[in-house]
DNA sequence: CATCAAAATGAACGGTGTTCAATAATTATT
DNA sequence: AATAATTATTGAACACCGTTCATTTTGATG
């Protein structure tokens, strides 16, 4: 039997992958400690390190589900849109609502960053695309006779402009605007978005 | 005479914040160390907790010498354009050529969080008017009708969605765009919001 | 059951921002 | 000018952090 230290050792992982995600959806990024996370998830202080390099890893590892399920949220939120503007704006209204409604654990997918000269595992890595992947499909649409590599560069681009409103809105530096407001903001700009794709993917 | 306590004072601050910024230029917010910034400041480490409140305070500061220099070079960039079209392309470039070569001094802008309860003071919530200030002018020109809270609004926006293509492009999180490729994204990003703000102004 | 390898433990380490009693410098008073 | 009172400067000490590692405990093997 070689099972039961594994599976041991994925129970581990996972009870404190799950402490550190409830710590970090309740304080944040900041408010993450080591010591809360191993007490919480019942363990020793040293055993973190047994499962994962450092808490960076453990910071990857979280973020990562948040991406999973930013991207289910986002692909409901789109799924019933008749029209590629619709599903754009879908997008975006459902990018909005996560952020609000996950706000600690969507601003550290951002706020967080590897130590220097540490570098972010491909796993990991791979796990970005869903910030881009659904806003091709209706992209695609509204310029047909756009490429592969032009359409993930326009769908990068409109999703950190929408980001960038998102964000700059929700953060407390800047004086907050009303959600319905922010929306109707929101509306506007992937409307915009999508005429101006429209109008290069009609004249050539 | 009293002179002399201020003076030195004043002088005692300058030195600690001077000393910030070169720490955060070259290594960025994260690399900053109370007993750094006091040696290279040749003060003892308590002085720094004399003349500001604590580390966040200090940082306060140099960002707010920063976006005092961004607002500078914006002013520069926009100041020779012809059209309200040209000015919003000129001042996004101008904002992608600031945070390029100042990444760490303006990373630290959105990077920098006030410890929780702490609140960010008035006199530096004012500095971050110049982020806005600028794209309120050309705007207006392309939309005459809009009343002043609607145009601060809509380049917030604006500045929000160049924000976050710049942003999402300089970190190394993402795969990083060749200069001039993302300039010209941008140009044609700037392009559609002043199309779009032309054809409303227009129509209505 | 005995032996060995692997995992779990938590005290200890080095580094951090911040505090504070002691010292030095400046201003006020006589 | 001399002295007292006030204020600024200092750096050792403190509390807390992520991380390490010698030790103990646990699970696998013959």
């Amino acid at each position: 039997m070689i099972g039961k230290r594994e599976e041991k050792r994925e129970g581990l992982k996972a009870g404190l992958i799950a402490a550190a995600r409830e710590r970090m959806r309740a304080n944040g990024l900041k408010g993450l400690r080591a010591r809360d996370v191993t007490a919480d998830a019942g363990v020793a202080l040293g055993s973190l390190y047994n499962a994962f390099e450092d808490l960076d890893e453990l910071v990857l590892h979280v973020n990562s589900i948040t991406l999973g399920e930013l991207g289910a949220a986002l692909a409901e939120a789109s799924a019933s849109a008749p029209s590629p503007e619709a599903r754009l704006r879908a997008l975006a209204r459902g990018y909005l609502h996560f952020a609000l409604e996950n706000r600690h654990l969507w601003a550290s997918l951002f706020e967080h960053r590897m130590p220097e000269g540490r570098v972010v595992p491909d796993w990991h890595l791979a796990d970005h695309a869903v910030l881009f992947s659904h806003i091709i499909a209706p992209l695609a649409q509204l310029e047909p006779e756009l490429d592969e590599e032009h359409l993930i560069l326009r769908a990068r681009t409109a999703f950190a402009a929408v980001h960038g409103i998102v964000a700059i809105s929700i953060e407390e530096r800047f004086i907050g605007l009303p959600k319905d407001q922010l929306e109707a903001e929101l509306d506007r700009f992937t409307a915009l978005l999508a005429a101006g794709a429209r109008a290069v993917g009609a004249s050539g």
